[in-house]
DNA sequence: ATGGCTTCATAGTGAAGA
């Protein structure tokens, strides 16, 4: 079972590349981020054109999430229960007895700002739902934009990030706690090629610079660590005309064939 | 140099992203 995140930043605009994308590496679930277009106008015929059922959780111009799957999907989950929230930010649903929870974190824009208070508060309601959620499904699979640079290894330069989002203490604290609910960062249970990352600024040659940062993530609950066969950045579509400033993060689970 | 790109909402610029 191949599943995949990939924050689009727009799907509107980047459909041909997501399109082009599942028919050359058919993931059995594809979780989208940042689709920016309201439930009326997400391209469910297109999809099932190509093979995938969807359910979507989507806004104007901002936030929206979206789980693609090949196989059924059950049990939907909209946003997180008991956190009040505009922004469209969550959506789980099981996949072939898999829990797929895919989530769009917040930016945070600047350590002084509200939106960090907000960021730092939604990830505490995200992990307080996943302990109970961790309980209750045993094969569980948290993927998405987190918006959190785990460690110093996952940002370009180090030094020039310190005291900004994406790699501040308070927010690595948040992803060590999604790590004590018992999920593991699938990408680091190999060897990887130093400077891996899942984001480049469009701003200055970023991408062809490698000045990334390693932000998208597949957190995978205990009992599916040992059905982790690989786990890669497909950097391809970040080289296509128009690309998403993100580029998709696949998990290959084993026993195949499922 | 708080810029640079890209998208969206809008109809000239401004917000937001990361």
């Amino acid at each position: 079972m191949k599943i995949a995140t990939w924050n689009v930043n727009s799907l509107n605009v980047r459909l041909p590349h997501v399109l082009d994308w599942l028919a050359t590496e058919q993931p059995d679930v594809l979780c989208l981020q940042e689709l920016k277009i309201e439930d009326s106008k997400f391209p469910v015929a297109q999809l099932a054109e190509a093979g995938y059922q969807a359910v979507f959780s989507g806004q104007k111009t901002y936030n929206g999430v979206a789980i693609l799957a090949r196989h059924d999907l059950s049990d939907v989950q909209v946003g997180i229960p008991g956190f009040e929230d505009e922004q469209k930010r969550v959506i789980a649903a099981t996949v072939q007895g898999v829990r797929v929870v895919c989530g769009y974190f917040p930016n945070g824009q600047s350590l002084d700002s509200d939106k960090y208070q907000y960021k730092l508060r939604w990830l505490t309601a995200l992990t307080e739902w996943l302990r109970g959620e961790t309980g209750h499904w045993s094969r569980l699979v948290l993927a998405g934009d987190y918006n959190i640079a785990p460690e110093d290894r996952d940002v370009h330069d180090p030094a020039a990030w310190v005291g900004q989002i994406l790699v501040s203490e308070p927010e690595r604290a948040a992803f060590k706690e999604l790590l004590n609910l018992g999920l593991v960062d699938a990408f680091r249970q190999f060897n990887q090629p130093e400077a891996s990352f899942s984001w480049w600024d469009y701003r200055q040659a970023g991408f062809r610079r490698n000045l990334g940062m390693r932000i998208d993530h597949l957190l995978v609950s205990k009992p599916l660590v040992d059905w982790v066969a690989k786990c890669w950045i497909d950097k391809e579509p970040r080289t296509w005309e128009r690309p998403s400033d993100h580029t998709p993060v696949v998990v290959q689970l084993a026993p195949c064939g499922c």
